[in-house]
DNA sequence: CATGAATGAGCCTTCATTCAT
DNA sequence: AATGAATGAAGGCTCATTCAT
């Protein structure tokens, strides 16, 4: 029985080839033809999963943000301090790779000239940082939201 | 009576162009003729004074660094605590301008993917880094360094 | 049946323009886009083909010496004084073409000037001068090198 | 008492540094300035002495032939066989140097593409051919100008 | 789905030429 | 006469994107 995809296998394959020559060579000195090799496709292959070169790396922005390990936590229905524990050691044990520091380090960067990424970013982390404030302090207000800002930036 | 040579008023206006243009764009996104029409001069005048856009990009690198806060500390011969607050101080006013803080982020993005200018910018701060620790703590050995680097890190 | 590669036509066809073009127009006085507008296709296919306008110039270089007759009359298995009216027919033949005079006009002038080209044409024609006196007189000692030299030499 | 104008030992080393420099690198990869500094001059005065590049390759293009020696034997009022002998020895002599055979081999190869100069060179030829006929036959028939395009041809 | 040939816009850089001093 | 800063046109090359197969 098939329970993945190849299409998604695929898919994969080329956002984690992407990861890597981003986080490598940075996304404007980073061609697709180099994300194609490294993940042994053509590269009319990447534009088959993905419309640009843009979207590619909105994509990967996303992944770039420690995203998997807060829903990982919210999954777990924790509240409060566990939470935010839980949330803490996720953060760090995701920035222990060099591959997604650099990453998260080309995303600032980039969203610090490229609108749309910037935007897209920003709209992930409210979400998430609302939910969050939500579910440890009890409510979502502009304070809570802020503290919970500001305990995960110093972890970095 | 005229004591600044014309040559680096030209000069200076390119560079303080660049600065705001890599700012704004970041370095690959900001072809050579922005910076020229920001400084309004010709795309080819940038060449007459910097041999290539990698050089242009290396000198806007070295300032994105707070070098010269740093300098102007160590030019009034302070030390200990006091000579700490006043580089600390310099930070905060030298970060204050976005400009500075969009070209500092974009430096240690290029950094991590730019041999050349990763270099350069290791010397330079290693260099300041052994003068303040020995200025701050009497002797600029490993742990001191680290302080140093810790302290001035926490700032940003 | 197709029997040539529709790759190979495509590059054929580039080198035969590029033969034309600089012929006429000298290899600096031809942008790439002369070129790529005599072969009917864009600018660039042309660096599909050769990674460089330099790598085209070696070849179109190589081209415009007499290799192919040379080759042609090698290829008959004759010898002696009927090897060289063989070659010597051949030169006339190739260079009756006024695109192959201008091109090896244009040739010798660059080798003067090309240490890469010229050590390629050198290099070239020292392996068919000593292949040729190898075959006319029976062995391929200096002097016999310096008559084929000579004997083709004056065809010109 | 100044017999030689300072004006005209200036346009000469500017003329002499030039052929030095096109020998070397041939017309199109030598830039004005590398001909400004061979003469110790600025690139400024280049333009000063000649109108525009393509003067100064016209003049150069004219020394590169051999007229001096020409001249030279037809100021010595010979005739017939010795005059003949005469500008023979002038050939050898000027192309023994490796800086006129090398311009010699350029200036022949951009007059194959460049018009202006293919014309001066036929020009300044066929004047002299007509002359050397005139003074070594009796006269300058179609006939005996190519007797002499000949045996000039022939020593090169 | 998959490939890679083909396209064309855009960028860095060079260089002849001009001109204020 | 002489200088060198300033200009702008043009060229080689890269690379995201398309498309026929």
């Amino acid at each position: 029985m098939m329970m993945v995809r190849e299409k998604d296998v695929v898919r994969e394959k080329i956002l984690s080839a992407a990861m890597k020559v981003f986080s490598t060579y940075g996304y404007f000195r980073a061609p697709i033809h180099y994300i194609a090799k490294e993940a042994g496709v053509s590269k009319g292959l990447i534009f088959w999963y993905f419309r640009s070169k843009e979207e590619l790396i909105m994509e990967i922005a996303a992944r770039s943000l420690p995203l998997q390990p807060v829903n990982s936590c919210l999954s777990k229905n924790l509240q409060g301090k566990e939470l935010l524990e839980c949330v803490g050691k996720g953060y760090m044990d995701k920035y222990r790779d060099p591959v997604h520091r650099g990453l998260l380090l080309h995303t600032m960067a980039l969203g610090n000239t490229y609108p749309k990424i910037a935007e897209n970013i920003r709209k992930l982390c409210e979400e998430k940082t609302s939910i969050l404030a939500e579910k440890v302090f009890g409510e979502a207000s502009t304070e809570t939201r802020i503290a919970i800002r500001t305990f995960l930036g110093g972890l970095m």
